[in-house]
DNA sequence: AATGAATGAGAATTCATTCAT
DNA sequence: TATGAATGAATTCTCATTCAT
């Protein structure tokens, strides 16, 4: 059984990679239980008994698929704290765009962290989601920290707060960008330029919204 | 066939309720499809067969708690529109706290709203959201467009991205909230104080923030 | 209870009527395993519970149906037998005629006795469908034993095999119509003259053929 | 997935014979309606998902056995058509033998298809039946113009009447086989013999009565 | 290392019937 | 006498997983 090499920093082969990959669509689109093995197999072009026989079973693949696509931040995050370079305010602005970009990039895996979020708060992948907010939530609050220290930031920042809107707000326009299209009228646009707009847009909204949670005193 | 009866000013009698209600929370705790109809019935204490004979079929029981609890806001928003002693930004505040106050009070059926609006955008379900979301934003564009004309409110306001950080926070919040109490060391105080602390919370921080994107010309 | 009154000669009120023609038509249309007793309930625009009600079981419906319908031939037959003013051969196409009549005339009761013929010989219907079978073949010998002993019909005649085409011929004619349509370029006229263009066929089809069987010496 | 290969000149593995031709016998005896996948499944020796997951679906698995015992008759016919050295008499008393043969050998398959013929005319069950029937019709209509071409055969022939008479007489008797062994008195002699017997009267009358309907000319 | 065949468990739904009123 | 509400049993079908090869 290949299944026991999988742990910390495991590596995955390509066809690892393209079940990963088709389990996250298909999640994303119909939800983990409205989506069969059979389903994954099928459009990944596999055989059926290969998910089990790599992953070892459905939930597994989830918490794989965790583990595939969760790294992304802490790195992103990290190198950037110990930047003396650049304020406070400039490192929370690209925290923003990287949180952005990461969201919009991977769509189909916000909506399964969204929905794994709602459901209740035990098993595997909610941990892997607890450790995951709490590592960043940590980070973050490094970084407002050190905001408060140099004076950039106001006192008495609500960090779960502040990420609620930050995560909460880009999630919610992953998830009803249709809507948003129709509403505002574009849908003659490409679907490449109607992305690169909401994230222009979410950029500079969470931006204001930031700046006056971060430094607004009243 | 008590099927019937059931449309637009439905009314439902108690054991339809409570099957509801239980559904409800089945559903919110292990999702649509992680529910099974004999959870419910059990959960619910009614036999099995009394979901399919009052309500047709799983699908439609999830259609009829939309029915039931979607009726909410728009009463509220209509009721409060033509108002001429509130100035704008005071409904808008008002409004706000609807909008938390909904989501908080049902968090239940907020999960389950998250949950269904994330999946794929068909079927009956998802032309409720749909129709329902479309109706507030219509009222909530008009009462923006008075406090334009009245210049309270700037020029250039983008209606889906403010209600996106809107529900999008309500709704973190609601799935985050166990993080939240660990994170802000309020494991102490009761549930209801803890409930009654976060709305508190949210509103302040989202008034702060719907003052800034309503007012802030920049 | 009012099941107990529905013996021998038992008479019907008009909802059990009622009743009874509607399972008759769904029954020929679905079957009867293929019909519901809510089916039924609904075309007849009946309570659900009158029919266990009435009939005490969907089974028994059935039966009361057969002893609805059933009562038919038999009269017909009796009347004619001891007529000394017809040649056997008269009467036997008369009774040819009877049948045909009966068959079309009776269309869904036909289908149903043909799906209740094939299936196992056991249970209230088969006995009764037997008794029928056998009562109008006991006629029949007797009638064809009076031809034999006028002379006009030959020795040697297999009524069961004789009344396996009759009855066969005119009920594949009834199941297959729509074919018969089809291929001999009928679509054109009415339905109701389409009925008295396969009776007149049947007529002098089953006639030329039962004039060879009782008479040809070969 | 192994339903996929079956098409066309559809092959069968052991397994799915064995359940088609249990469920051939007890479709027969109880109907499809009135037979359960766990009938065959139990009478097969086979598990109760295998069924599905040889088949798709019961409606399949009928389907699957029109297929499998359909294509018999087409080839006989097809055979003996274009045949010189036999008379258009004799190609229709070879007919009449292979019918009759058809229909004796496969009792339970003829049973079903008449049950399935009376009930309503749609699905593919249905189209597979009426395409069955218009191939036989149109090779026997063939055969038929030959005849009168060559003046063995008199003009006008109603051929689905003639059909109506083979196909009707021949499964009257399967279907009544167990009340013509009563009359005539056939409770002695073995199973086996009685088969035989009735093959041979059926021929004898079917014979009989064809060459009048082809020949006579009032 | 990979897979076709198979399966036990459980899913949603329908059904004929019952029963209190 | 008639019926709305209710239900236990059975239905077909799907599912994730296993296992021999």
């Amino acid at each position: 059984m290949p299944l026991i090499f999988k742990h910390a920093g495991m590596e995955y082969n390509d066809k690892q990679i393209q079940i990963m990959e088709t389990a996250e669509i298909l999640f994303a689109e119909k939800g983990f239980n409205g989506t069969s093995v059979r389903d994954i197999a099928d459009k990944a072009n596999v055989n059926l008994a290969m998910i089990s026989y790599y992953f070892g079973s459905k939930e597994k693949l989830l918490e794989a698929l965790f583990s595939y696509r969760g790294e992304y931040i802490k790195l992103k995050l990290e190198s950037m704290i110990g930047n003396k370079e650049l304020s406070s305010m400039d490192k929370m602005n690209t925290l923003i765009d990287h949180y952005i970009d990461k969201i919009m990039s991977q769509q189909c895996f916000s909506r399964i962290m969204v929905r794994e979020q709602v459901v209740n708060h035990t098993g595997t992948t909610a941990e892997l989601i607890f450790e995951m907010k709490k590592r960043n939530q940590e980070l973050i609050t490094k970084l407002i920290h050190e905001g408060q220290k140099k004076g950039e930031f106001r006192k008495n920042i609500d960090v779960p707060l502040m990420m609620a809107t930050l995560v909460g707000t880009a999630n919610n326009m992953v998830t009803t960008q249709h809507y948003y299209r129709n509403i505002n009228h574009l849908l003659s646009i490409t679907d490449e330029e109607f992305q690169k707009h909401i994230r222009k847009k979410l950029s500079q909204h969470l931006k204001k919204i930031f700046k006056v949670i971060l430094t607004n005193e009243e």
